[in-house]
DNA sequence: TCTGGGGTCCTTTGACCC
DNA sequence: TCTGGGGTCAAAGGACCC
C-alpha cells in the first residue's frame, strides 16, 4: 500500500469504545470480562449500550432490553447515569481540544478533529489517544481521512481500539463489497430502496447513473448518494452547531386512554421542558406535540406564536390545546412537548421590543392567547 | 413483555403574496 | 380580469443519528 501523503490527512475521527459501559466498569472493575448492558429499568426500556461481551449474545443498542434479558439472561444489567456520562465526556474533550484547536463534538462519545496543519497527524492523534487513557481509562478508536465521511467509516471499521488511515480511494477499495448502509446517512429506509434497484453495495451506488438516482431519490439526495458511495465529502470540521429545539417525551408504562391522565402528563412535561429552556436562557416560538398511538402511528401537531416564549403557563396552554384538538381516538403509548424555533432569551426580549404583541388582548381578552381559531 | 429519548434535517403540501 | 409562476412560511411526516 503505498504511503499517504501527511498532508492530505486533513480529518480525524475520535470514538469512544462502549463508551457508557467503559464508564461503569471503571466504576465496577469487578464486572471486567462480563456482559454488561446499560438500559433503562422499565417494561417498554431499550438497551442504551451493551459491552463487547454482550454483543457476542446479539444484545445491541437500541433493542428491548426484555429481549436483551432472553437472549443473554447472565449479563448484568445497570441503569444508565448521564450525569456522570456527560461529566466524563467534558473531561475527554477537554483533552482533544488541548490538543487540537478545531474540534466538532458530536454527541457525549465521538468528535471530529481538524489535522489540517499538524506536521505529523499520526503521531498526534496516537499521543491524544494515551492522554484520553490515562486521564479517564476509556480507549478510543480513530479514522484519519481526507475528509469526515472516511475519517468517520475508518473509525468504526475496527472497533475496539481501531487506528485507521486510508485516502478516498483506498476507502471506495476497502469498502466496495459492504452494504450503502454503512455510510452515515444511508439508514435502513434508503438501504431498502437501493437494494430494491439492485444496488446492495457501495461499488454498485457509486456507479449507478445520476440520472436514475435522480428519478428514485429527487435532485438533492439522489446525486448526495453517490458522492457519499465514493466517499467524497465537502463537509468542514466546524464548530458546535445551534440548538434549534427542545423537547420532553415520555413513553408510558402501559397504554393511557384516560383524558386526564394524558393532560397531567402533558402539562407536566412542558413545565420541566420551559424550566430547562430558562435555565438555558432560551425563548421558542412553536410550540408543538407529539402522540404516539397503541399501534405505534406518531402524528405531531404544532402552532407558531406571535411571541417567542418560555413560559410555563403559555407552553402548557398551547400544548394542551393541540392535545384537545386532536383528541386522540386510540390509547396513547407516547406523548411530548416540543418548543422550536429557539432564539436567546436576550434576543427575544428584542424581538418584543420592536413589534410590540398583535392584537393578543383584542381577541382574547387580558391573560389569554391570540390563537387563530 | 416489541420497538427510548433527545435531537437535526429534508421533503411534501398548502396557504398566501406578489 | 384571469391565470400562472415563484418565493416564503408553516405544518406534518419521516429518515436518521447518538
Amino acid at each position: 500500500m503505498p504511503a499517504i501523503e501527511e498532508s492530505a490527512l486533513r480529518v480525524a475521527h475520535l470514538d469512544a469504545d462502549a463508551f457508557y459501559v467503559s464508564i461503569e466498569l471503571s466504576r465496577h472493575p469487578e464486572l471486567r470480562g462480563k456482559p454488561v448492558v446499560v438500559s433503562g429499568s422499565g417494561p417498554r426500556a431499550v438497551v442504551t449500550t451493551a459491552s463487547y461481551e454482550a454483543r457476542r449474545y446479539g444484545v445491541g443498542s437500541a433493542i428491548p432490553a426484555a429481549q436483551a434479558r432472553r437472549l443473554c439472561p447472565q449479563a448484568v444489567f445497570l441503569p444508565p447515569d448521564f450525569a456522570t456520562y456527560r461529566e466524563v465526556s467534558g473531561r475527554m474533550m477537554g483533552i482533544v481540544r488541548s490538543h487540537v484547536a478545531r474540534v466538532e463534538v458530536v454527541g457525549l462519545d465521538e468528535a471530529y478533529l481538524d489535522l489540517a496543519g499538524l506536521l505529523s497527524p499520526r503521531a498526534a492523534m496516537r499521543r491524544l489517544l494515551i492522554d484520553i487513557r490515562r486521564a479517564t481509562g476509556l480507549t478510543c478508536s480513530v479514522g484519519i481521512g481526507p475528509n469526515k465521511l472516511v475519517a468517520k467509516v475508518a473509525s468504526d471499521a475496527e472497533k475496539p481500539g481501531g487506528f485507521v488511515v486510508l485516502d478516498r480511494e483506498q476507502a471506495c477499495a476497502r469498502f466496495a463489497g459492504s452494504p450503502p448502509g454503512l455510510i452515515p446517512g444511508i439508514g435502513p429506509k434508503t438501504a431498502e430502496r437501493l437494494s430494491a434497484l439492485g444496488l446492495r453495495t457501495l461499488a454498485a451506488v457509486a456507479a449507478a447513473p445520476e440520472q436514475m438516482l435522480i428519478e428514485r431519490f429527487g435532485p438533492r439526495l439522489g446525486p448526495d448518494l453517490r458522492r457519499r458511495a465514493r466517499f467524497e465529502s465537502g463537509a468542514e470540521v466546524g464548530a458546535a452547531r445551534k440548538v434549534v429545539s427542545e423537547s420532553r417525551e415520555r413513553t408510558f408504562d402501559r397504554d393511557l386512554s384516560d383524558e386526564r391522565e394524558l393532560r397531567d402528563a402533558l402539562a407536566r412535561m412542558a413545565g420541566e421542558l420551559c424550566g430547562s429552556l430558562n435555565a438555558h436562557q432560551r425563548h421558542g416560538r412553536t410550540i408543538g406535540i407529539k402522540v404516539r398511538l397503541d399501534d405505534f402511528t406518531t402524528v405531531t401537531r404544532a402552532r407558531t406564536l406571535p411571541e417567542p416564549t418560555a413560559d410555563a403557563a403559555t407552553v402548557t396552554e398551547v400544548a394542551l390545546r393541540l392535545l384537545a384538538d386532536y383528541a386522540p381516538q386510540r390509547p396513547v403509548r407516547l406523548l411530548g412537548v416540543r418548543v422550536a424555533g429557539l432564539i436567546s432569551a436576550e434576543r427575544s426580549r428584542q424581538h418584543a421590543a420592536r413589534c410590540p404583541a398583535p392584537a393578543a388582548t383584542q381577541a382574547g381578552g387580558a391573560g389569554q392567547l391570540a390563537l387563530p381559531v
